[in-house]
DNA sequence: TTGTACGCGTTATCAC
DNA sequence: GTGATAACGCGTACAA
């Protein structure tokens, strides 16, 4: 089935590495056996056997993505973009799920540093960020294999680092709020362990602050994250009648609020605003169009797959250095506001 | 940095072979040896190569996932079941994205197929479905590696197959439709060569043959695949404001046929219903909520992992018997109908 | 021009 | 109880 050079070589009875020079081209072998060799191997299908090459070279071509989530759109663009950069430069890319799980992050950095990727591009779990224990980066990190951390970051860890920036997104979009004259906008957002959340968190009170609208706490709503726990959602806008813009740290808290506030009656924008964070197929679709902070999820898989490549292939004896590349996000203005 | 087995024996003083066994806690060797030996492993952190391991075993416990698309919601959902079920039996998930391009699904299974996988799960791009081209299927199986194909499918080639009955799928949600009373059913599908909009627009047909309302080719619109042409859905609407009702073979489609409907003063479901395929997060946000017909891509993902490692790792004397694995469908009833 | 020998890291068999 | 050897598939420095 499954053709070597140890095959070629006892059929043409030549030895294995003849046939490993003559299929290289090599100038040391003469016309004929190159022939011969090609030929046969043509004919056969030969191809080199991928582990026997990396475990010669210590390279297996492939780069490990541990990432929370796959069903988002965000993380799913990144992944598309991780993709077509590194398979344009010969690499696979092995795709593991920590399912917001500490421990499975764990399991799978393990499972995989074990040789079967030559580096790490991750996105940190909410339960790792909430811990705050990073030792299974360090280990990694201190072994040699080079990562970047996306999106969810922590500064614990030296690598390379890809981010959009967070707070100006939450403030250009605060601030675009306040423009339209909205004077009581919301936040609906996650715990703040999460380093998105936060940030986020931070450009939406200093757009107010720096607008002399000032900070209400009430009015900011922190849901267990990613849990979709939507009810939280409803009690907030009963309680909160005067809210005339929301800005929401994802795009299904911002259509589902839009849909809660449809449902009272609420004409939107002109009665509320709503913008929420990634540019999915939600906001593009939703009734109305949402307006959104685009954080550009396949240009950071990107850059990301470029930073961990040029590291790997990188030679070893220049002095480390690590960079954080911040993206800028950018406002994507759709229905869901006046314009 | 990343210790072998010859670094311990080297330390230690004794052979690698010594090392190797008492690590597995052989009973040939010492108590004493092993002791020290593991001591020494757990100091320095020795984990064996996986690379070397499958370059033994001819095993990488890898399986290659081959797919259009990561973007749309249902391959996303089969992802994360072959990942979570391959990961619980100790294999990891290397993903392709062929972008519905033949060349591409072609130089990504030929990557893998040189020692890198096990086996692959795919599901056809647009373009290779629509050339008829299998070769590159062929040439993988007939060197042994077992294929499964999912939702894409081809009979012309003889492997493991999982598909939901989208003929079935669609003949429901059309039944449906009658049961309520429409009668002026139009279907937005794409071009035929997809197997699957083949089969949905085959259950559509039959249940309104089937009623006795019989079939208006004129009410099918076919739109270039995946293109999002949603121009074409416009002018279709324009042509037929008879239509009571529509079946699409995506959600993007749907919600996005719901929007012009609304803008057109069309009150859903009183003046016209819809339903769609695909139980994502577009058909549960949307406004109003979109009945779909449940692909459980999830499920799908775990069959084929389950189908496809079971074959890997049986015996290679059992005859070839190939199945092909058919779900359910499920409609999910939501606010786009009556109810 | 061709072939031998070694190494990548591991395991299994066999000899001491 | 321990160690030497071969093998997985490939590439290459060196020898013939």
């Amino acid at each position: 089935m499954k053709i070597t050079l140890k095959d070629i070589a006892r059929e043409l009875e030549v030895s294995i590495s003849t046939v490993s020079k003559a299929l290289k081209n090599s100038e040391e072998i003469s016309r004929d056996t190159k022939e011969k060799v090609q030929a046969f191997a043509k004919l056969y299908n030969y191809k080199p056997n991928n582990i026997a090459i990396s475990l010669k070279n210590k390279r297996t071509k492939n780069i490990g993505v541990v990432i929370p989530d796959i069903v988002h759109h965000f993380f799913t663009t990144v992944i598309r973009g991780i993709e077509k950069y590194a398979n344009a430069r010969g690499y696979n890319v092995i795709v593991c799920l920590s399912e917001e799980s500490f421990d499975k992050e764990v399991i799978n950095m393990e499972m995989l540093a074990n040789g079967s990727i030559d580096g790490f591009i991750m996105s940190l779990s909410s339960e790792t960020q909430q811990k705050g224990d990073y030792n299974h980066l360090k280990e990694v990190t201190e072994q040699g294999i080079p990562v970047v951390l996306f999106d969810r970051i922590t500064n614990e860890i030296d690598c390379d680092k890809v981010i959009i920036d967070d707070e100006l997104g939450a403030y250009m979009a605060t601030q675009k709020l306040i423009e339209q004259g909205r004077k009581k906008i919301a936040l609906i957002s996650t715990d703040d362990y999460l380093s998105v959340s936060k940030a986020r968190t931070m450009g939406y009170k200093k757009a107010l602050t720096d607008s002399g609208l000032g900070v209400d706490e009430s009015r900011i709503l922190k849901l267990p994250t990613m849990e979709m726990d939507e009810m939280g959602i409803k009690d907030f806008f009963e309680e909160h009648p005067e809210v005339d813009a929301v800005l929401c740290v994802n795009e299904i808290f911002a259509v589902y609020s839009m849909r809660l506030a449809q449902e009272k009656g609420l004409k939107i924008p002109e009665d509320i605003s709503f913008i929420g964070f990634t540019d999915g197929f939600l906001s593009k679709y939703a009734y109305p169009s949402l307006t959104v902070v685009a954080q550009h999820g396949e240009k950071m898989g990107e850059i990301s797959a470029q930073m961990l490549i040029d590291k790997v292939e990188g030679e070893k004896g220049e002095e480390e250095t690590f960079l954080t590349k911040t993206l800028e996000p950018t406002l994507v203005i759709r229905d869901s506001i006046f314009h």
